[in-house]
DNA sequence: CATCGAGTTCATTTCTATTTGAACACAATG
DNA sequence: CATTGTGTTCAAATAGAAATGAACTCGATG
């Protein structure tokens, strides 16, 4: 890129983010996305990483996520990590430049896909384990308890295949 | 209750759970509702009160859930408050004693239900403001990245009209 | 092929969430 | 109406999660 168009972009920039300030509308989706990330149990600084990809009508380089969330470049780093293995974050090429730039895929699905794939689906997985264990467990019981127990053990199972009928039409819903 | 029949009920719970232990359908129970409270983001100590109800063929009172668990007096007070705030718990008359008894609603929705009330809803909700913030942000935008920006709010508006569709949806799944 | 720049890793620190434990409130009981 | 039993609250302690920062790897560059 030439140095005077690049130089005219530094000087616009910073007029609108003095010291690499955020603009408003950067912290809205910032503080959008923090909150979207802690719901799903995930830390506050890949929601600012994300927040601010998404607003952000340029790639950005790691150092101007350090920058301008001050940000270590270890959390950077990382964050970018968990961004990129569930695809909500994607490198692009930027003629020139040795540093690795991203973008914000915008497919939000991806977040809560990853989160199912991840933390529900082994959840549900181990299940059938689990149940067949306390089923084990309940053939040792007195008599006199075993049926209570054996109509919570219905119950659970009851919770179970609702789970695995409910997540397929979720992530499908979530995907169209 | 005639005191021999108490004396023998509480001889038989010693022989199966030794100074106060747990047997091991208990620690199954426990243990899959720990995970599941954890991926709702609530203490751990919420899933072990539940879980411990859930197992239990009799109500149990505050004193049986700090013994059996090993925990503090407050903590299962806590606990139990969360509980008893989404109908996972309720409190049964004991005859003859004085003390609260707790046992374990089956309803397992009321957790999903809770999280989505009190967690999910209040974010779209606040979402509408955020987003009239946002276009007014947008407005005051240079021509040139108005129209980027201009597209990731028109993403962010869709996002939020799929989660506003799919909320009742999944309640009325969840309930069912 | 030594140096530099970009990015990753991980031990340590910092911060936040949870638990403890003791003080308290209140109701039942003698 | 003092005392005892039951449960709640909250400040302080603890455990657990996340961020920092320095050491490192690796590829590019002169």
């Amino acid at each position: 890129m030439p140095a005077k168009l690049s130089s005219l972009a530094t000087r616009k920039a910073a007029a609108r983010r003095p010291s690499g300030g955020l603009s408003p509308l950067e912290v809205e989706a910032i503080d959008l996305f923090i909150s979207f990330v802690r719901l799903l149990g995930m830390p506050k600084s890949v929601g600012e990483i994300y927040g601010l990809l998404f607003a952000s009508p340029e790639p950005l380089a790691l150092d101007a996520l350090m920058e301008r969330l001050h940000m270590s470049k270890g959390a950077a780093s990382q964050g970018l990590k968990v961004l990129r293995s569930f695809g909500a974050v994607r490198s692009v090429y930027v003629a020139g430049d040795r540093r690795d730039h991203y973008v914000a895929d915008f497919e939000l699905s991806k977040f809560a896909s990853a989160f199912i794939k991840e933390e529900v689906q082994p959840h549900l997985d181990s299940g059938t384990a689990r149940l067949a264990r306390m089923e084990q467990h309940l053939a040792k019981l007195p008599k006199a308890e075993r049926e209570a127990a054996a109509a919570r053990l219905a119950r659970l199972r009851h919770w179970k295949e609702k789970g695995e009928a409910m997540l397929p039409w979720l992530l499908k819903f979530l995907v169209a």
